[in-house]
DNA sequence: TTCTAAGCGAGACGGTACGTCCCGTCTTGAC
DNA sequence: GTCAAGACGGGACGTACCGTCTCGCTTAGAA
């Protein structure tokens, strides 16, 4: 759902013809996926499609051409703006590790991103194929490089020999603990702490 | 507002005079809050008092008269299946601390308790009122209980001295992570890697 | 219904046992009539037992023991002001007719007494079992009335013979539909000019 | 109100373009009017958007984006049934009138007049806003055409030279009072009984 | 005095309608 | 083929009354 709509005129090669009718406006789209983040931040309400459009200037039809959901909606929105964080492959395994927590911590923070997150969050805890869709999405990716990392870290031997989910859970459920619930300050003596819990 | 409903007849001494009109139906109370609960659990759609009260046999307007919003019944049904646990004083800190974890293990995870939580922390996400609702009449208590017994261990030289707030997440959040969003087991065994994080 | 109430207290002969319990407080019945009427006066929105209770400072349970709907209520209320008209027996009959006609206009303009029969008339034009209500207790007695004099006028031959429905339509119909819907004056000229077409 | 809805399609000229969105279902419109005007013959009951819009099969909504009360609906059905009378031009005066009278007659008496007609009549009666409303555009159009063949009457030497305001409610007062509270037949003796009263 | 019947206020409860808001679908015109 | 405008059915929301009910308190005559 999200590939199809994430890629539209440009494609590979040069044969790609324009389709025949008046082609998509990209800037709207974007305008609209910014609107949505926007709007979440402002919190509380509910938002829907109805809030979404009016605030970006756009129509209700429109929006229900291209996403099924404002979870849909959302999710476009969040992966976006949350783009892959910079990997230094080259560095210490326990340093790259610190660098997803770091992108972990901007995305929860951050407000482009941090309010979408929680927006998919709420869907997650009360719908179950929101749920399916917010771990396949968004956590497994996520969990999966963190998965890597802390094997070769376990290989290396600078990282405690137990279970990678036990220790992906250490590392990255106080972040969403605080951003979530507590709102607690998220800083980079928590992220020392939370590192020297899986350092061997 | 719980307070006020949790305790109907009996009070203080012998005073306490019946108001005069007609009693509230307690037993219609209690199948409301069963029912919310029961609701919740079934997952998925949004729950509003329309169907809670269909559900339960009651009027729209006896829950409009007793709850200003859905959050504040599902809070009332949760602390109303979520009696405090028992705290054996006389065991050792670590004892205790597991125990407070045991406890929470089985209110994230057991039918009555879980659902309404969701429900709870789905609100706080995206709902700033209700956020604070959720810390102050959830949250705070249970971590003050846990705050209390962490300066203890502190004290005793059984744990770690570090700031108890983060102690305090390092122990919970990954419950509440797997309950709400990874799905994952929550066992003994976790509980013993958690436990080992914090303990000197 | 309205009988029964109207006398309450005092019966026949001084036998009257007084009933067994507590006596009705009369003050308070003749505050609520009185409050329902003054209520209607005030025009506009739909009036309730509710609302004249509140006004009343009496309990909606207790107008709901003496009357079935407001519709009684106000006819009770109407009937209550509405004291039969004085009639100048040995005057001329056109002077009894007159007499008649003031008065009516004096019930369809004063505060008290057009109020409740505004509301009267609204429940007959909507209402079957009002309608009938409306036509026996305020209608009949009133045209029975006029009719008697009518007749007398025409064997006197002071009045044309026609149909004595059709003379008393064309003698009160007018005031009715001023004070109903046109809110034109009713003064001594418009029934000098009511009674001219009578008039043989 | 009225003369927007009363138009659609055709207006002056050519120019008229349709504006951009969906049109509005002019066969649903009169489904709803003739539906609210059976229904008030129905009698009784309060009616209300509720169970005009479950009659008519529509939305409620769809009721309130065109109408905002359930009087402005009867009136637009009313205005909408009662088409304005054939006015003879050639005819003597006391002919046109007398075509009035019996206009009137047919409106109070036949069906899909009479019911919205007694509705409106019984909110003007109870609410100072209907009142006007229902003196503006149901009474005040009337009145007028009665009162330039009143003067024109006057005028000729047929008619008595009074006010015309009294002789209109002279000739139609009686007719409204029969259809709305006797229910006393209204027939052609009662016209000429009426019409004879004004006649020089 | 005590008992008993009735009047009265307070307030819970189920129910219905109201007016509003949003949703998802549709039908049209314009680009 | 995209987009805006807007009608339409449907459903939930929060409120306001309605009519019934269960209470406790009061007022009186009767036992």
């Amino acid at each position: 759902m999200n590939m199809m709509n994430a890629m539209s005129t440009k494609d590979v090669g040069a044969a790609t013809k324009r389709p025949r009718g008046r082609p998509r406006d990209t800037a709207l789209r974007n305008r609209i996926l910014a609107t949505a983040a926007e709007l979440a931040a402002g919190e509380g309400v509910e938002i829907g499609f109805d809030r979404i459009a009016q605030a970006a200037g756009a129509s209700r039809t429109t929006l229900y051409r291209w996403w099924r959901s404002p979870h849909e909606l959302f999710l476009d929105a969040l992966l976006e703006s949350a783009r892959t964080p910079p990997d230094p492959a080259d560095s210490p395994v326990l340093e790259r590790i610190r660098a997803q927590l770091e992108a972990a911590a901007v995305v929860l923070v951050d407000r482009p991103t941090a309010a979408p997150l929680r927006v998919l969050a709420a869907g997650a805890l009360t719908s179950a194929p929101d749920a399916d869709s917010f771990r396949t999405h968004w956590l497994a990716p996520r969990r999966g490089l963190a998965r890597e990392l802390i094997r070769l870290g376990i290989d290396e031997g600078v990282i405690v020999d137990e279970d990678p989910e036990l220790l992906i859970d250490l590392l990255f459920a106080p972040l969403y603990h605080r951003a979530f619930f507590t709102g607690a300050p998220i800083d980079d003596d928590l992220i020392d702490a939370l590192l020297a819990r899986v350092r061997r």
